[in-house]
DNA sequence: CGTTTATTTGACGCGGTTCAATCAGTGTGG
DNA sequence: CCACACTGATTGAACCGCGTCAAATAAACG
């Protein structure tokens, strides 16, 4: 009895948790090593190509997820039609409306995607018998609202040349934070120029018109319509209002 | 001793916070009556006439508050003053960036107001002892996420008649919640053209000539330029695209 | 009542949308 | 291997919703 709780205490990581960013800089950095065990039984890998509709608007709020893998797109459509990205999701961060009653939003795969999904039931079970988990889950809801807040500038008050830049910025310094402003960046584009346009409040065409400007200019260099590089991250900043 | 306890126990409500709503609907709400007579003690209210700067951006962040009556304009301004409202606040939100090193936002007073302002080391301690209230404020943050996202659907995707019908919808719906469809509402509107302008990303203008046209279409009737009825719910609810 | 500030209304121009054509990249079948 | 279709991106031209500038009107205040 003592030797097999020992062993829980000593067992390695779960198999599933090994490579998770989640463990480091995400939510399951703040569980008990049995707690990982558990909430590692309770869960399991779900891989989705990109486009694939992850979560549904107006549905049931069934389980959660932490994205692993690939980025994923949260978004809101208006009867006509009319469709707005409200978040971007990056490993690792925590994906799902927490107490809800039903989503309010649609997630979609952006890129190719790996989720760690859990049952809702497992998941509340643990934040209410360990509190630093909901005060880690506060942390990235209170960032998320930072970043909507954010972006809701962007939406109001900025013009097209402005959005993209920020954009571009946002991306920038999101896959590489630590990059000098003098330095140069490159990555590649998780979205197309639609999905952009409905990111920023704008038309694909407008997207497109900015992009191209940008690299008349030599702000940036585009290779195959997703490769981005931005020369001088100074100049892109400068740029963003 | 023993009589002590009871006493604080059994003792009254402490005066501040008689007529509060954050008692009933608020953070206090969840606390056990002796958290809140000792949160009482390190409280005080203070009053702000309208257009009174509460936060300033990029100043540290010494104390939060509750409002308790009036209402809170949250907004972020570029450098080159142009400037977008990210949130309201009503009774009885809470006013503040938990666990933030500094202000991202300017509050200001939008109508009279009055808070309840409690240091950060006090509320913060009490959120480490007591986790009912940092899953009380976890809730009201997630609203305030929900609410951010539906205004980005408005402030990307919307025309300018649709954003007014929707700002005067929300309005509506925050005073009486109740609100049949079917009734008529009626309420003051707690900021200008100007900051209705700066809320949905419009100029002040354009706001006016929108609502002029929904005064000619009968949707609604105002007063002083300040008083709204609205006719029938309904109808401005179509508006909201 | 005069002054000041907030709002309304009008005229005009521009930024971004709309509609349409072209181009580039990719996969498919002959 | 090439022709073809198909999807996504770019570019152009015309239009229009909203911003800008300016003037008139209404409300607030001493």
């Amino acid at each position: 009895m003592a030797a097999e709780r020992k062993d829980i205490h000593n067992s390695d990581v779960p198999m599933l948790c090994r490579s998770c960013e989640a463990r480091h800089r995400g939510m399951c950095g703040v569980l008990e090593p049995e707690q990982l065990v558990a909430l590692a039984r309770a869960t399991h890998k779900a891989r989705h190509e990109a486009g694939a509709e992850l979560i549904g608007d107006s549905t049931q709020i069934r389980s959660y997820a932490n994205v692993m893998r690939g980025v994923v797109k949260l978004s809101k459509v208006l009867e006509d039609g009319r469709q707005q990205v409200v978040g971007l999701q990056f490993a690792p961060d925590f994906l799902g409306r927490l107490f809800g009653h039903e989503n309010a939003v649609t997630a979609q795969a952006a890129s190719e995607v790996e989720l760690c999904v859990v049952p809702r039931a497992a998941l509340e079970a643990l934040i209410t018998q360990n509190p630093a988990l909901e005060h880690k889950l506060m942390q990235q809801t209170l960032r998320e609202l930072d970043e909507a807040r954010d972006w809701m500038v962007t939406l109001g008050r900025k013009t097209a040349q402005e959005k993209v830049a920020s954009f571009l910025y946002l991306l920038a310094t999101h896959c590489d934070p630590s990059a000098e402003l003098s330095a140069s960046v490159r990555f590649e584009l998780p979205l197309s120029r639609s999905d952009i346009g409905d990111f920023l409040g704008l038309t694909l065409e407008t997207v497109s018109r900015q992009i191209s400007k940008l690299r008349r200019w030599g702000v940036i260099e585009v290779a195959n319509n997703r490769q981005v590089e931005i020369a001088d991250l100074a100049r892109l900043k400068a740029l963003c209002g």
